[in-house]
DNA sequence: CATGAATGAGGTTTCATTCAT
DNA sequence: CATGAATGAAACCTCATTCAT
């Protein structure tokens, strides 16, 4: 009170506060999200923040907005595991590698699969954030493996994306559930049958 | 259908009209579960129905009550459709052709397959009536199509179902999304490899 | 069925059950009266009555029709005791018994004593009803009382039944309230204090 | 009053507002209540307050709370007159006049003494208050007088607080019926028969 | 900027009452 | 006449959102 009143310097502080305050908003919310799923009462997250609810509306006008950002900070990461990743066996080994990694995050930070779906007004932004920042991942590391005589060409990165995600939805509500060997179920029948000799007949039209 | 309409019954009467007024909401549920899901609020199936809030707490006590009433009415007709299907093909060719039925079915009345993962208070029983009708069902065409040398020994038909649903999921939200290669490539996923040559022990029980 | 269709029977046979079916609902409103007040839910009435709603609201088109039918029967009752009781001791004497009388009455069918307060609309009648019926009897009573010199003559017999009514409420809700000692007190209070020498000058205006 | 008004409690401004606003609720519940009971519908205290039904739940989270709120506030006046009363005559006197000091309460505050009796849950509170705070004070009174001879000794404080409230009961609903009156009348009987001759042994502990 | 009290729309549920059978 | 299914008004309660402090 008495050294930070300072005109000049009251602009400085109160910027990392301000940001200090994102980020316990953005902890606060993915745990409440894990808790309550992504409808959860906005006065909840208020006080796992310790922040008040203002304060959410100041930072993320709509909730599609909290949501994303929360998100968007745990994409990023994903994202960059690709390239952290020591570059381990055949590219079909990377690419298993990655998928489990994501499922791994879908899995741990439950109820984010179910989220993606979410038909929920404005939630597109969510599912484009996933798509635009994972997808082109998840693509190149599709394109090595098939370049490679790994993997079927007829898979689309998108497509598979969206079907790991929803593999994992239930793991948690249904703990009978084993979406592991779904996940790997799918990654054999991507796999090439014969490894490159048959010439992959696609099956479908 | 033959048998049970006999017009003697004519105490039944009044039966009737209770009976076609759960069918009617029955058919408005369906209706609007599709529109809004199954979170829909009670009045909205009340106008849709052309009923009266009331009548659809006498039917269906609770909400988990009238949703699994509305997808019995539609599961009881997929697990017929195994008998009544013609034989057509190889025991993997059949159960290709059920899985896509299942298919056509979970993604025609939209919402069904996200409903079936609902963790709200009660749905546990939706769940259940799924799994009780159509996982036998499913288990015998993964039994029969191993039996004969098609499919891996090592995927549990529990898994498998709940797969099938997950993937529906998103369908209309993400029209992009190709439901249907993913199914394909969960199915190939499960085809022995190599046919009775490689071996491809199980490594699961 | 067989028997009873002959047209000419059938009027007489139906009074019957008319008068039958009313007393089976008198008796199954002051048992769920008991049960759950005078704002009993209709159907429950139905349901203890064996009967149906439509008969209820057609021997008794509003709820205040019902109560006060079920009181008045009661109330009848309690007005004749005062002529079955055996004239034993003095004036006083056979009050104070007759107004215990009434005390059991209104404790027994529990609920009652609150009843007859109620401003619900329509359930004037109900009070009206027991000042009419019960008293004249408890005046008659006083009037004795107080010409043979026993007690005062400055009391209303409607103030000291309602006193009396109330004093008995709460009786079951709160069990350590002993309604009995108040009414002592209050018979106490009604008594002449010397007895005939005192004067005892009433403090009231 | 003096000490909290402070003008340096800048930060206390809405705290302030926050006080007037639980008062606007409880008296304009007060009016309610007498209006339509204590089962008046929560937006009718809404409407009556100016101020919305979120409000009454923030502060008065069920209906108990609220009643409770309602009539703490004037029992704790009541209990308090008894000291602020000018310690004229008898101790007899000073209980008769403080008898009639909760007559006027229970009367002008029309359906409270209805309220004292409620079964409806959660209302023991309402009722634990009366006692807790009230029957104290009538118990010193009781005892003093007792012990100056004036009155009997076998008479519990508790029943003799909750007959007087009993007593109160109807006097709104029904005019005629004069409560003060039957009041004498309990305090009659009350009063020692005779001053300290007759013996009257306390049959009582 | 942060706060959290206030708002009130919108969901759920109950029951008195009607009326077709 | 009896029945009880249907109706829908009315009450409850919960949050998302705003805005005075």
């Amino acid at each position: 009170m008495s050294t930070a009143d300072t005109p000049s310097a009251s602009a400085g502080r109160k910027r990392a506060d301000v940001r200090r305050n994102e980020q316990k908003l953005l902890d606060a919310a993915a745990a409440v999200f894990v808790r309550m799923g992504i409808d959860a009462p906005v006065r909840e997250i208020a006080a796992e923040s310790g922040l008040g609810m203002g304060t959410i509306y100041r930072h993320f006008p709509t909730r599609a907005d909290l949501v994303v950002a929360v998100f968007r900070h745990q994409v990023d990461a994903l994202a960059a595991a690709v390239d952290a990743a020591p570059t381990a066996g055949t590219p079909y080994e990377v690419l298993r590698q990655w998928v489990h990694q994501f499922v791994d995050f879908l899995v741990t930070k439950h109820g984010l699969a179910e989220a993606l779906h979410s038909d929920q007004a404005g939630f597109e932004s969510l599912h484009n954030e996933f798509v635009e920042r994972l997808m082109p991942v998840l693509d190149q590391l599709l394109k090595a493996s098939t370049a490679a005589g790994y993997t079927r060409s007829d898979v689309r990165a998108y497509d598979f994306m969206l079907a790991i995600g929803n593999l994992c939805i239930g793991v948690e509500n249904f703990p009978d559930y084993q979406a592991r060997r779904m996940i790997d179920l799918l990654l054999a029948g991507l796999a090439r049958t014969a490894p490159a000799s048959t010439g992959e007949e696609p099956e479908q039209p």
